[in-house]
DNA sequence: CATCAGGATCAGA
DNA sequence: TCTGATCCTGATG
């Protein structure tokens, strides 16, 4: 079977505006714009100048299309409305596009909608990975489907709304309309089924066209070691922070290393880390306190103890890799 | 106040 | 049985 006109579904990321600017708006609303006062002598981390709260944070990072959709024309929009290829020719924005311009403008389009699949495509597999479930909605369980849905909740700030899709797998989630959704949640229905939409596609769209051989080898750790090596065996904690840590350009801002080859990294966003944990372990009412609880645990094991000059956020691995 | 240390208990695999 | 989650008390900076 798989998802429905899988044609059409490429344009349709940026079909959704309206559910989007709802949380265009909840970002833009994060104007509290300080560093975090840990960040005293430390190295730069590459903040881009803009302190934000850590769940917003999340929703940035984890979601760049998010942000990114916007940029993109909405496919019914006229030609017109395209932003300007270039400003020194004020004549084009009144002037009818001719059949050059009109193709330039297409192909402008054509790049930002690549652009934008790519990014959705990205998104979706980093949060297939955190979350570790199938990028194809299809294949999801009941945990599947709580798990996604409580990543969902995170990342657009929704209450808890998973409680009122309990028992049903990705294929029943699939399966609904988005009336059905509505009606589970009059609230956020719309935004969920948009959402589970976009995965959707996302998972027809890698169908139609599987990351190329070319890329799939030797370049693309992202793609496959961490999630794919373990299908769903429960993972460990001190895994699950190697993992992380594994992926600077994901997760630097909130963990890092700092003496990889000692096997030293600090938390630098206690909280994060710890809802990250949470998801991936189905466990909403995770806790740093507790996530730091179960690092303790591993003193005894040998597996992660405080470094020899004990720090606050800092750890060190015991067998470095 | 956030973090840290560690005991106790419980649940799930 | 093992691992982690949860709750707790008390210490520390």
């Amino acid at each position: 079977m798989g998802s429905p006109d899988c044609t059409a579904h490429s344009p349709l990321y940026i079909s959704h505006p309206h559910h989007t600017d709802i949380r265009i708006a909840q970002l833009d609303e994060v104007e509290d714009i300080k560093p975090p006062r840990s960040l005293l002598g430390l190295p730069e981390l590459s903040w881009p100048g803009v302190y934000v709260p850590s769940y917003n944070r999340l929703a940035i990072e984890e979601n760049p299309w998010v942000l990114r959709m916007t940029e993109a024309p909405a496919p019914a929009a006229p030609p017109s409305r395209i932003p300007e290829p270039n400003p020194g020719k004020p004549s084009q924005v009144h002037n009818p596009p001719s059949g050059m311009e009109g193709q330039v403008e297409e192909r402008c389009l054509e790049q930002v909608q690549t652009m934008v699949v790519g990014e959705v495509l990205k998104d979706v597999d980093t949060a297939c990975k955190l979350l570790n479930i199938a990028s194809d909605p299809l294949d999801w369980s009941c945990v599947h489907v709580q798990k996604w849905l409580l990543w969902t909740e995170h990342l657009y700030r929704l209450p808890q709304v998973s409680t009122m899709f309990q028992e049903l797998t990705g294929r029943d989630l699939c399966s609904m309309t988005e009336a059905d959704f509505r009606q589970r949640s009059s609230q956020f229905g719309d935004m969920l089924y948009a959402h589970l939409d976009i995965w959707r596609s996302a998972a027809a769209m890698k169908e139609r066209c599987p990351p190329e051989d070319s890329k799939s080898a030797a370049d693309d750790d992202s793609w496959s070691d961490v999630m794919c090596n373990y299908p769903s065996q429960p993972i460990h904690l001190w895994q699950f922070l190697r993992e992380l840590l594994l992926k600077p350009h994901d997760y630097s801002r909130c963990i890092r290393w700092l003496n990889k080859e000692k096997g030293i990294f600090k938390i630098e966003d206690s909280a994060y880390v710890a809802r990250l944990w949470g998801i991936r372990k189905n466990r909403p009412a995770m806790n740093y306190d507790k996530l730091s609880r179960s690092i303790r645990q591993y003193y005894k094991k040998g597996i992660i103890r405080k470094p020899d000059v004990s720090r606050r956020l800092v750890y060190q691995f015991v067998n470095p890799v």
